[in-house]
RNA sequence: GCCGGUGUGGCGCAGUCCGGUAGCGCAGGCGACUUGUAAUCGUCAGGCCGUCGGUUCGAAUCCGACCACCGGCUCCA
């Protein structure tokens, strides 16, 4: 028989051969990296019979595809050892994640896994692997299935529910069968345990079935498992690099900011050198504000609850706002959002078509009761200050604004040194307000400003707000984590609701569009997002002290103050480390705050006015002339590089 | 909010299982050293052991509640 290859061409098989027979046939490299095919545009087993005609695609275990099977087949493994190790154990789900995998378990009497368990875990795990259990499908039909697993409730769960992603299909589900364990599974899976090994169990911790915090918690054990002993390795230091950039850890060591448990859980506060670089990031962003047409506005943290009746939040958003106050007959909450603020300053007046695009801007501090256990350094905070702003248009402004607004944040973006950016545009879902042309006519002119900035962006189809279509950027960091940063979303609903409007050329009444934006999105989470980037070493610009002047020995500190002068002059901010302990100790205090210059000056330098510049992360220069550092460092402030 | 873990001077940790009025390193003060590119030496001071309550002759240690933090779940108009 003739099968053909994802490259176009065909290869010749004996009849009943399997796609593991086609891969051997390929090279002994491919059978070894193979775990498993895609067989007419459906992943199956290696073991599976090819047919004349087939297309076929061998999987292998270096690509994400591949990984997924493997960290499956791990998955199946570690819920086979603990049902080996916990007699009696249910088990429930087990799937592949990014980076590696996850099972959960019900445990008789409500045990719980220890940490301990983890290693003996893995000690079983570890023998099946050396017992090459081979991975046997077999089809059942669904009473079959239901009898198989009679004694494994969540199975029986998932069989009546026909859930295809676990296994179940119509009448017929499949299992994947080792020596004496079952699991219920869609597959595929690799030929055979002995396949596995790259596997490491990384912690245990309580999840709700189906996700669901109404059903039972069952306990969780996550594992990462990856093609190779040493692609495992890279990904441990992956983790260790992200552990040492971790913000909550480096702004305590850089004296950024803290916690105060006397002010609460999710409540930062901002040190002067953390206060510091916050300011300038924020003077950054005003400037460019500024320049690029937004108006600055000011508005109060508290509301009457009226406001949020009329703007939705008490309807909509009731579960993340503060609590109310009761305050001289009236009832007052803490503002979760701007906008309502926002659309009391458009209402303030009747504005024209002349008054449009209106750009409304501040950096507004809002609250948000965020459930204690989701806290999480200043990455998840329940006192959030967003660069805000509301723009409102004439919906032919509509195209113009996104468009202009997506190359605007992007410029912001980069300027902090993010590079690499990935969006979504979230559509129309099924419950939504506002009438399907509005939502059409948006939803284009958000595709079309993602085109216009030439990002990458995928559609995620019924995914948007129900109010609005919208954009959300993402960023990979320094070490390729995505987080989530930026939102654009055009709103259908407040306008109808606080009744705004604006008088067209036509000098007839018309509704404006509003555009909801967020850069930093939270400069909190910025600020932490930012720190973990540059891993603490901030660049010049940013950085709190720019340059440190150690002289060698005390008789250089006079020449020491008078470079200090110099520098300050120049707007660099800088300071002197007295001579009171010996230079190595100074210089290493100054690298450990992650200073971007250290200039150090002795008896040469005071003889021919220079300095000896220790760049962050670059090499020692003796005799700059201090007129030309300061040159250097303006220009490198001056451009943000 | 739920599951599990943790909480000891500014920071990092030991002591907790087997109750008997707290120890180390860094940081800090003082003194000496006067140093050319990642840790100079000595000395001093600093903690009612997260909070509140209970058991006990006696609690950092045992018990309970609460608070905060860590890892997840859930949520993320």
């Amino acid at each position: 028989m003739k099968v053909s290859l994802p490259d176009g061409s065909s290869r010749d098989l004996p009849d009943g051969a399997t796609a593991g027979d086609l891969a051997a046939s390929i090279g002994r490299g491919l059978a070894k990296a193979a775990v498993a095919a895609v067989v007419n545009g459906a992943q199956a087993d290696l073991g599976r019979s090819l047919h004349e005609g087939d297309e076929v695609a061998i999987v292998t275990s270096n690509t994400e595809e591949g990984r997924y099977v493997l960290r499956h087949s791990t998955a199946h493994v570690m819920a086979q050892a603990v049902c080996d190790l916990f007699p009696g154990a249910k088990y429930a789900i087990g799937p592949p994640i990014d980076d590696g995998f996850y099972y959960d378990f019900d445990l008789p009497d409500g045990g719980r896994f220890s940490d301990d368990d983890l290693g003996r875990i893995e000690v079983r795990m570890r023998e099946i692997v050396g017992e090459d259990q081979p991975f046997v499908r077999e089809e059942l039909s669904r009473d079959e299935g239901l009898a198989r697993f009679a004694d494994q409730p969540f199975k029986v769960e998932i069989i009546e529910g026909v859930d295809p992603d676990e296994g179940a299909v119509g009448t017929a589900v499949s299992v994947y069968r080792n020596v004496g364990w079952a699991d219920l599974c869609r597959g595929p899976h690799v030929p055979s345990t002995s396949r596995l090994g790259s596997f490491k169990l990384m912690k245990v911790a309580g999840a709700y079935w189906r996700g669901d915090e109404k059903r039972p918690m069952l306990q969780r054990i996550y594992g990462t498992a990856w093609e190779s002993d040493k692609a495992l390795a890279e990904h441990l230091h992956r983790l260790e690099e992200a552990e040492r950039r971790d913000h909550r850890k480096l702004g305590l060591e850089l004296d950024l900011f803290h916690f105060p448990p006397e002010i609460g859980g999710g409540l930062p506060v901002f040190h002067p050198k953390g206060g510091l670089v916050r300011k300038l990031m924020e003077d950054f962003s005003r400037d460019e504000h500024e320049a690029a047409g937004y108006s600055f506005v000011w508005t109060p943290h508290l509301a009457k609850s009226t406001l949020f009746e009329t703007s939705g939040h008490l309807q909509w958003y009731a579960d993340g706002m503060y609590p109310p106050m009761e305050m001289e007959g009236a009832t007052y909450y803490p503002k979760p959002m701007n906008c309502p603020m926002h659309m009391l300053i458009y209402k303030s007046q009747s504005r024209s078509y002349r008054d449009l695009p209106m750009r409304l801007f501040e950096f507004g501090t809002v609250y948000r009761f965020e459930r204690s256990g989701v806290l999480h350094g200043l990455t998840r905070v329940r006192g959030i200050t967003q660069d805000d702003s509301h723009i409102f248009c004439a919906p032919d402004q509509l195209a113009g604004e996104l468009s202009s607004l997506l190359a605007f944040v992007l410029k912001i973006l980069r300027t902090f040194g993010l590079t690499e950016f990935e969006a979504e545009l979230a559509t129309r879902p099924e419950k939504f307000v506002g009438e399907p042309a509005e939502w059409d006519q948006a939803t284009e002119a958000l595709g079309d400003a993602l085109e216009g900035a030439g990002i990458s962006y995928k559609v995620a189809e019924g995914e948007g707000a129900f109010y609005a279509p919208k954009i959300d950027i993402h960023v990979r960091d320094a070490i390729g984590r995505r987080w989530q940063m930026s939102t654009l979303q055009v709103d259908f609903q407040l306008a109808p609701r606080f009744d705004l409007e604006f008088v067209g050329a036509d000098n007839t009444r018309h509704r404006p569009f509003i555009i909801h934006r967020a850069l930093f999105g939270s400069v909190e989470r910025f600020f932490g997002i930012l720190i973990e980037h540059y891993a603490g070493a901030l660049p010049a610009w940013l950085a709190p002290v720019q340059a440190r002047v150690l002289p060698v020995r005390a008789d250089h500190e006079e020449y020491a103050a008078s470079v200090l002068g110099q520098l300050k002059a120049a707007g660099i901010r800088a300071d002197v480390a007295e001579a009171d302990e010996p230079l190595g100790g100074r210089i290493r205090k100054a690298k450990l705050e992650k200073l971007p210059y250290v200039l150090v000056v002795g008896d040469s330098d005071v003889e021919a006015g220079t300095v000896g510049v220790n760049p962050r992360g670059g090499e020692v220069e003796r005799d700059v002339p201090v007129g030309t550092f300061v040159g250097r460092l303006r220009d490198e402030v001056t451009s943000r590089s």
